[in-house]
DNA sequence: CATTTTTATGACTGAGCGGTCGTATTCTAA
DNA sequence: TTAGAATACGACCGCTCAGTCATAAAAATG
């Protein structure tokens, strides 16, 4: 945690020093990213910087800690309004959320990202009250449901599924960023909100679609399954 | 290219360095590797080694190109008997591929990866003759055959699922290395070959069960496709 | 043998790193 | 106004890094 001189400051210069290092850590992860780059950037001294933080690391988890902050904000933001949702609706929610998050707070994506693939464990925060945040575990809590509600069709591995519904989770984000490449201006300057652009939604639907019915025309697997 | 130096050297020597620097870039990535603790444990001077090398990136350009040769041997090697072969066969076996080169080749696999994440664009070496290697491409091409053969839904955006078949073949191989955990001791002492364990094989066999077929026991696109 | 070319060596350079510390400034409160 | 606490500061420390270079050893050449 941040020593409580950190706290002291006033808002906006402790904002400033979040968003410098918030811009160092996205863009070269922990090891890659400077204090004394980030000290430079934010216009305090070196000195300074070691009045806010014990060290390198205790930055590093109090961004982190705003990273896990804003996403739980925008889970609540978007809670659907109807409150009785199919399992599928829930999954297409789950995963729009994280698209959300990547398309509205990229950095802090990137950042997320870049601290799961240092430590693929990482269960953060107190164990108290707090529900599992790991996306892994998550899908596995609903796949589980939707099994017993027989919507999952009772052969699939839930391990399995749960792990490659979070592969799919942790990249789709960066798959529409790159495929809306080319309308990357009108998204800079404001005249496209790439979240709500309708190729956005298609192709979001779509890649929601693969999931629940698979790619396949006429898949042997199901033929098995209905001729039982 | 390393110096003609390198080449000169008793071929015990260069695949001594050349397995050092793979330990390390394996374990460090390209930023975090050192050179100096490359020499160190190669027992090399440091002036020795810019003997060999033009420099750190050099070296690490041979490394990664080592690890397209052993794939490439690998992709040869586990060409299938029948040439003969339907769409989601050929699918399952660029997969398959994909994870016996992680299972066997874990450090080259990190390697890869590590390269691909710094930079996605990468298309390496000559574009003369060589066909592309890169994941996403030949998933495109794949799909776009696998549709002009009424193998696969025409509904399927072919840019998305490549891309997220990209996603799920470079993710593979590494979820089954843990899920194998609790065998770790047996495949370390050799008794048990992780990539031919019948578990390995049946999870793989559900993965792809489950790209044909999707999660969904009864998935509405898949009603909406039949019923027009 | 002598001469020339090739290879091996490790001390060294300059730069950047995370982190420290004595001092200067500012703030608080009596 | 003044004493004391809190904060700001940047030169500095020890270290590691990628890369260099003068020199020495070894190999090749004649």
């Amino acid at each position: 945690m941040p020593k409580k001189t950190f706290f002291n400051l006033s808002v906006s210069k402790r904002e400033l020093i979040e968003a410098v290092a918030i811009d160092e850590f996205a863009a070269n992860s922990y090891r890659g990213a400077s204090i004394s780059q980030i000290v430079a950037k934010a216009g305090i001294a070196k000195g300074s910087f070691y009045q806010y933080f014990v060290d390198k690391r205790d930055l590093y988890n109090h961004i982190l800690s705003i990273v896990q902050t804003c996403k739980i904000e925008m889970v609540k933001d978007m809670t659907p309004p109807s409150s009785v949702m199919d399992t599928f609706g829930y999954l297409r929610w789950m995963i729009q959320v994280a698209v959300m998050f990547e398309l509205k707070h990229p950095k802090l994506a990137k950042i997320e990202q870049d601290a799961f693939l240092e430590n693929p464990l990482a269960n953060e925060s107190e164990p108290g009250e707090q529900e599992a945040t790991d996306a892994t575990v998550r899908f596995r809590d609903f796949l589980t449901q939707g099994i017993m509600h027989d919507d999952i069709a009772p052969w699939v591995d839930i391990d399995m599924a749960a792990f490659f519904l979070a592969s799919v989770y942790h990249q789709i984000g960066q798959y529409l960023i790159a495929r809306m490449a080319d309308k990357a201006n009108a998204i800079a300057n404001g005249s496209v909100d790439i979240a709500f652009d309708p190729l956005t939604q298609d192709l979001f639907d779509n890649l929601m679609d693969l999931v629940e019915a698979g790619i396949a025309r006429e898949p042997q697997i199901r033929k098995d399954y209905y001729s039982k």
